[in-house]
DNA sequence: CATGGGATTGACT
DNA sequence: GTCAATCCCATGC
């Protein structure tokens, strides 16, 4: 259980989102009786092609440039649900994508979500974690200060770990910037050797 | 109103 | 390694 540790204030979002991306890792992402470690995180920033928000404000992109401490949740090829963490002031399009845990809590009702039974499968990618943790595009625009969808500061021990910074995946634009933050060596990374 | 693409995944060669 | 599935929405006529 997770008796000691708080769920993170808005006031932790309301940085840069190059400070937030890396300091998620480690915390704990909780929906119900699901929860994991976020061993893998992606800052996006509205200053570069890759992010939703370079386009500016749309229907799609409103939540990304609301409150830190949104949920912004997108369709992602018309498939699968992705959760991102908006940071930043209100009115600047930033956010931190969730995108792999490590399985903590609840992890039969992940393995009947997900039809797998290999922990190392459950949330190991960003469509994965929000099938496993039953995280829907409903959830877009939800409060992670309030929940039900929480964010809570890392467990005694997860807070010191090692992480590492590489290129994110995916883009075909804005690849090349090392916006990728891992925990070193985690076997539930969406690839290996980040 | 029609079209095209995407911050992915899983199945298949 | 390749490739289809599938839907929201941005863009253009």
């Amino acid at each position: 259980m997770s008796a000691l540790a708080e769920v993170l204030p808005a006031a932790f979002y309301d940085r840069p989102v190059l400070e937030v991306a890396p300091d998620l890792v480690g915390c704990e992402l909780r929906h119900g009786e699901c929860a994991g470690v976020i061993v893998e995180a992606e800052a996006y920033h509205q200053s570069e092609p890759g992010s939703h928000a370079y386009i500016g404000v749309r229907p799609r992109t409103r939540t990304l440039f609301g409150r830190p401490g949104l949920a912004y949740v997108y369709r992602s090829y018309g498939i699968h649900a992705c959760i991102n963490a908006v940071t930043e002031h209100e009115g600047i399009g930033a956010a931190v994508l969730i995108r792999a845990l490590e399985p903590i809590e609840g992890l039969d009702l992940m393995r009947a979500r997900r039809g797998l039974e290999p922990v190392e499968a459950l949330c190991s990618g960003p469509g994965k974690l929000t099938q496993a943790l039953g995280i829907e595009l409903r959830q877009d625009g939800s409060d992670l200060a309030e929940g039900p969808i929480t964010i809570s500061e890392p467990m005694p021990g997860w807070g010191e770990a090692e992480i590492a910074a590489g290129m994110r995946i995916g883009l075909t634009k804005a690849a090349e910037l090392p916006w990728r933050f891992c925990l070193s060596g985690s076997r539930f990374l969406s690839r290996r050797a980040g």
